[in-house]
DNA sequence: CGGAACATTGACCCATGTCAAGTGTCGTGG
DNA sequence: CCACGACACTTGACATGGGTCAATGTTCCG
């Protein structure tokens, strides 16, 4: 999971609030649009740091390669998330959408201009990097000390949350991304990912009316194994 | 491993860069000292936010429980690291001394403020985060991709280079955590942690003339373990 | 319709976990 | 200075979750 820039998917109903007053949904909103196709990378490991990204439509998988081939994905990126905040001049991860996707791009050169004159902007990138950091950490605990049952079951239930949040349906949705990418987010391999959806499935908590298609049965069960119970 | 704040351990000798210019490490060094004792908490999960620390003297392990006991260490913090950065409320992890510890206080809401009015300071804290969480990625990738072998030589090649940047010795010294603090940090028993470190012992990679000791016989081939090969 | 990519399933294996002795090591009190 | 206890670490035997390899099924797209 990315940095979600509270950024309503709906209209927006409120004027922006005290700490929405940086403007910089608005510049966002006014960044220069961008299309990556499926497969295409936004970025890649080394690349000089450009601009930093929110993700319009499409899903964007972030992900380090080690020199054999082992990935490690360190999360997606979906609409309203920004990817490529960081403080060096490379960037540290790949980018790929695995999804056609549009993303607004600022400069970060005139970013971190704006950022010296304006606090609250500034406090938002923080913000921002905070979040993500704190994602990362939650990612670490499932990986390091959970069975293949409760990582995907985490995994689940926090799409479903995403979707809460985002008000579309928490109890039901597509997954954008491949078992391979499940698998080298969750560390785990493909096939453990199927037979855990399988699993999952023969408990009765989901369902899985088409390989991309999942419905959650029992959320609530479903939660506890996520927590290890 | 947590954020360094670029405080030379040795004699500063040369006057602070323009990056330096914001006197944070200047306000940090008359920070409150406050003393932990080994075991001793500095901060729990869900203790409210209100001070940064400074590591001056000892170490502190930053780790994370599950409901069930099974915990995740973090990272560790050592002289001249940050800890408690975040932009919650309420810590979300634990900061445990593993050593007798003393640290600087730093009042997080006189730093807030400062930082509104500095924009170098402000850039600071972002960067320290976003090193942070570049450490944070660094070590998921060893947990979620890497056989023990290859992490516990990482997590050695990484003590080492640390005490190199220090002006320490990097291939020889005292390891101040326990087996299981090693353990929970990548994601291993106590169990594996031991034997892996007998096999390091058994290919002539290290030396463990003491339970705590160890010396590193061939830094390079532990190396080049450590990225897998 | 055919082929490529993705997913599932099965059989087997191995790295790591678990459980259970044992062996340092250190600090305290006699 | 030694003896004791507590705790940390190591080692061994065994169990097992998840990895590997291989065959098969499904979906999608040209």
């Amino acid at each position: 999971m990315s940095i979600q820039s509270h950024h309503a998917p709906t209209a927006r109903s409120t004027p922006p609030l005290a700490a929405g007053g940086s403007g910089f949904e608005r510049r966002m909103d006014h960044g220069q649009l961008r299309r990556v196709e499926a497969r295409e990378f936004l970025f890649v490991e080394g690349d000089p740091i450009s601009h930093l990204y929110r993700i319009e439509t499409g899903v964007v998988a972030l992900y380090k390669v080690l020199a054999d081939g082992r990935r490690q994905v360190m999360g997606f990126g979906y609409p309203g998330d920004l990817v490529g905040l960081g403080a060096e001049d490379e960037h540290a991860m790949n980018a790929q959408a695995i999804k056609p996707t549009r993303v607004r791009c600022l400069a970060v050169a005139s970013l971190r201009q704006s950022a010296e004159r304006d606090p609250m902007l500034a406090f938002k990138l923080y913000q921002a990097l905070a979040h993500e950091l704190a994602a990362t950490r939650d990612l670490m605990m499932t990986t390091g000390q959970r069975s293949a049952l409760e990582r995907v079951s985490a995994f689940l239930i926090a799409f479903a949350k995403r979707n809460e949040r985002n008000g579309q349906d928490p109890s039901q949705f597509d997954l954008p991304m491949t078992r391979a990418d499940i698998g080298d987010f969750l560390g785990l391999t493909i096939e453990t990912v199927s037979r855990t959806f399988t699993k999952l499935k023969l408990l009765g908590l989901i369902e899985l009316p088409q390989y991309s298609h999942v419905r959650l049965i029992d959320r609530k069960r479903l939660g506890a194994l996520a927590q290890g119970s």
